[in-house]
DNA sequence: AATGCCATGTAACCGGTTACATGATTTA
DNA sequence: TAAATCATGTAACCGGTTACATGGCATT
């Protein structure tokens, strides 16, 4: 049940209608909460029915017509309330490592390239947060908000580059492996 | 469409039954893919309809009574395919690091709390990777398999590792934060 | 008038989650 | 023989994914 909580967070730093949702989840939030618009529209629906948001009152609605929502008082509400409230870890999933054991088994056969592809994704994405972090959080003068956000920001710095490391460190691991394939 | 790859895999390094498997699920294999018996039992049917896997013919199965699988070369090869296609990584989803992000504008009242305990269970199991690559990774011997196995290993240690200095990093920074708590 | 894009939405499916049911075997 | 545990399974639900539909607006 996160979705809705993402949606009410951007909608807290602005007033958007679904579609300007679906671009801003595409960048800043989607970073670590990636949504569809279909996924999107029918939570911003639910969100109205509980009375968490509600459509800015300026404009008439209808079909291709655009549409702004506003965070209402129970909706920052339930945002703080949910932000505040103890969530247990989930378990992870991660199909590259899962695919590393199956080869572990059936052989290496071909995995390599996914691999070195995995790599290069991985160094783009770091690259792309260095770019943010130098953009928004130049050395200095930084407020309270300012410095949560960073530290979010770093959590992905730190993901990313571990994974290049890692990546990295099993390529090798691949180089010096006999080249026994398809066993 | 990982689960059934992970029970193949599970099912070539030993022939099993469905709750030997969940068992084994709460071990090794499931750390990077976990999943419930009831996911479990679901899947083995499927794998059986599509001539991956079949019972042991040793005992008749009934309910309530063991059935025990085996993969058949069928199951190997898709396997094998599987473990080679090239698949592109999943978009994050962390929630922790979204209530960063919404305490960043609603608060942090309450949050501390939950990141002093996630540190605590990432450290629990930081803690027992590294029991686990003792007992398994003595140093020195390795066979070609091993060290891939190993390497899923470190790659778990690692993450674990990043998660436990995060967090701490993160509480430093709470604990100079101006205490304006509820905004 | 046709094309393309902006914007909102519907419907079907699929995998994971939760709750519950049932038979077989062991132990008190 | 009652209770606990082992073992397999059913059913309902929920969120995310994919494909498609529809209306409005701008450009050619």
């Amino acid at each position: 049940m996160s979705l809705p909580h993402a949606i009410l967070t951007a909608l807290m730093e602005k007033p958007s209608s679904g579609l300007e949702l679906t671009r801003r989840f595409d960048r800043s939030i989607g970073y670590f909460w990636s949504a569809t618009h279909q996924q999107i529209y029918r939570e911003l629906g639910k969100l109205e029915a509980d009375g968490f948001i509600r459509t800015l009152p300026t404009e008439q609605p209808a079909r291709g017509q655009k549409k702004s929502y506003e965070v209402l008082p129970a909706g920052r509400a339930e945002l703080a309330r949910w932000s505040a409230a103890s969530q247990d870890p989930k378990p992870m999933r991660d199909v590259l490592l899962l695919r590393l054991r199956a080869a572990a088994v059936v052989g290496t056969a071909g995995i390599e390239d996914d691999l070195r592809r995995h790599l290069d994704l991985h160094r783009r994405q770091l690259a792309e947060y260095e770019e943010i972090e130098q953009r928004d959080f130049p050395p200095g003068k930084e407020g309270p908000e300012d410095r949560l956000r960073h530290l979010v920001l770093q959590a992905g710095i730190d993901l990313e580059t571990f994974w290049t490391r890692w990546l990295t460190r099993a390529l090798e691991e691949f180089a010096d492996l006999p080249t026994e394939r398809n066993r």
